[in-house]
DNA sequence: ACATTAAGTGATT
DNA sequence: AATCACTTAATGT
């Protein structure tokens, strides 16, 4: 359960929002924080308010028609969470699901304060505006990724990524683990992984796998 | 040695 | 490219 203390409010938002807004966040909205693996926001549940996130990472998901949860997104560090802005402003119940991916600090203000500091607070307004444009932009880069560029290329992008990450050429996951990733099947992720140990890319073990090419 | 789980494969949509 | 049904190989107990 998420817990109070002393309102703090980070930097970042300190330099972008105006003075009067600042005040305002002060008197009006709670600092909580949650731990690990706590759920924020549940499916169904009717968002109160909005989080400015101080530390840590939420992690936005919905289920999909089997019930498996689907990841939609993270939010960060001074940053706030889109869907909150959008659907959730008219008082529907969540279509998401928010759970801290890290032990996470936020700032809770009430939704009911939203329409007023929209209007009454430029600077509000244009982090509203900036957190939608940012999310937005990412939904586009999802959807050409997933439009133009084949499931090899995602996967040798994917490969690729991980090993710069982990600063090694050894990958620790599973077939299907990669599959799940990438939205894909086990199956298909093999036989693309097959094909790249054939093009001499590769060395697949089990639970692991080694980079010796250029994918 | 046996059960369990990961990976490989052909056929079907 | 996904899914199914099945085989084979690796790993844990």
């Amino acid at each position: 359960m998420p817990y109070l203390h002393a309102m703090d409010l980070p930097e970042t938002f300190a330099q972008s929002f105006e003075p009067g807004l600042l005040a305002e966040i002060e008197a009006k909205a709670v600092n909580l924080s949650v731990k690990e693996g706590d759920t924020v926001l549940d499916i169904g549940q009717t968002i109160r308010v909005v989080p400015l996130l101080v530390s840590g990472t939420l992690k936005i998901s919905r289920l999909d028609d089997t019930g498996k949860e689907l990841l939609l997104y993270y939010v960060n560090a001074n940053e706030s969470c889109a869907m909150t802005f959008t659907c959730c402003m008219q008082q529907y119940p969540s279509e998401i699901k928010a759970t801290a991916e890290t032990d996470a600090e936020y700032i809770a203000v009430p939704i009911s304060l939203m329409d007023q500091w929209i209007s009454k607070y430029p600077t509000w307004k244009s982090f509203v505006m900036r957190t939608i444009r940012n999310r937005f932009n990412e939904l586009l880069k999802a959807i050409d990724q997933l439009a133009f560029q084949k499931l090899d290329e995602r996967l040798a992008r994917y490969l690729k990524e991980k090993s710069k990450a982990t600063g090694s050429a050894l990958i620790n996951l599973s077939h299907e683990e990669i599959a799940a990733e990438m939205a894909s099947s086990r199956e298909v992720i093999s036989r693309l992984l097959k094909k790249l140990e054939n093009d001499k890319k590769l060395l697949l073990y089990r639970h692991q796998l080694k980079i010796i090419g250029d994918l």
